[in-house]
DNA sequence: GCTTGACCTTCCAGTGACTGGAAGCCCCAT
DNA sequence: ATGGGGCTTCCAGTCACTGGAAGGTCAAGC
């Protein structure tokens, strides 16, 4: 089938699928006479798979990880539950992350009176010292766990 | 002051600060004779500030707008509580989407003996039709969402 | 047979928000 | 004058795509 038959029935956009081609995350497909690519069912299992795992958050370069554990007859299923605990715990701090975000932002939002008068509490506690070693500490969380989710 | 020492009092990396300016995010510092960038106190402030909206979750871009609105007298302070207000929506979303992502994770964890026994309920369960529905609806939510967070 | 339009291919560039590194000045202390 | 830190610029890379241009291919309709 057409690339975009396998899109369709993965989930998987055809861009998306060249690109997981170019890095590597999946098999080069086999050419047809004209040049297209050229897939089978268990291919768009294969992306299935790949859609699923990321939908759980897991990266790009986890989600492969996942497939040659999934591929190797060997695998250890210790393995596997062991990226899915770290994944876990990623997203917990995450969660915590934003939900002191969100009180902060909030407690400004309930102090601003909101109306046209020009001075706004949300503006001055961004421009005092106050929330200084609040965000500062959230800003450093925030940079290290970047790219991570 | 140097860049370095604009950098420290300020919490934003020298790397940083020349990246703000390359964006337009801050204006071109002006040069010392030996072609150093000179920062003054307002500008360390205005680094603070931009850095403690960032620390908040605001995007660069955001961060423009509340510069402006925070450099303008004439704002009203209802553009930057609509501003806010948008931000916590997007914060609620997110923390939704990662708990739920959570929960399915941690289902298939407690399902996963973790042994060395090679069958493994997560990648089952990954590999399975499933678990599809549920997480094509996060997949999409995901992409929707992503570059905003 | 020709056109049209929808496929497919490749490659290049851009996203956001930086970050790392190279090459090359500049300044100060020893 | 030599060393070690500043500073400057620009280029490239990160992550996971996404958009678009330029061009080849295919099936349908006239």
């Amino acid at each position: 089938m057409n690339i975009s038959e396998a899109a369709m029935k993965s989930g998987v956009p055809p861009k998306t699928i060249r690109y997981y081609e170019s890095i590597g995350l999946i098999a080069a497909a086999p050419r047809t006479g004209n040049g297209y690519r050229d897939y089978a069912v268990p291919d768009v299992e294969t992306l299935r798979f790949i859609a699923r795992a990321r939908g759980l958050g897991f990266s790009v370069e986890e989600v492969g990880e996942l497939l040659e554990l999934y591929r190797d007859k060997d695998r250890a299923s210790a393995d596997v539950k062991k990226l899915a605990k770290t994944r876990i715990a990623d997203i917990k701090r995450k969660v915590q992350e934003l939900q002191s975000l969100q009180a902060t932002l909030e407690t400004l939002v309930d102090c601003c009176h909101g109306d046209e008068r020009p001075d706004c509490p949300i503006l001055e506690e961004l421009a005092s010292e106050h929330l200084a070693k609040m965000t500062d500490g959230a800003l450093m969380r925030q940079l290290k766990l970047r790219g991570r989710g």
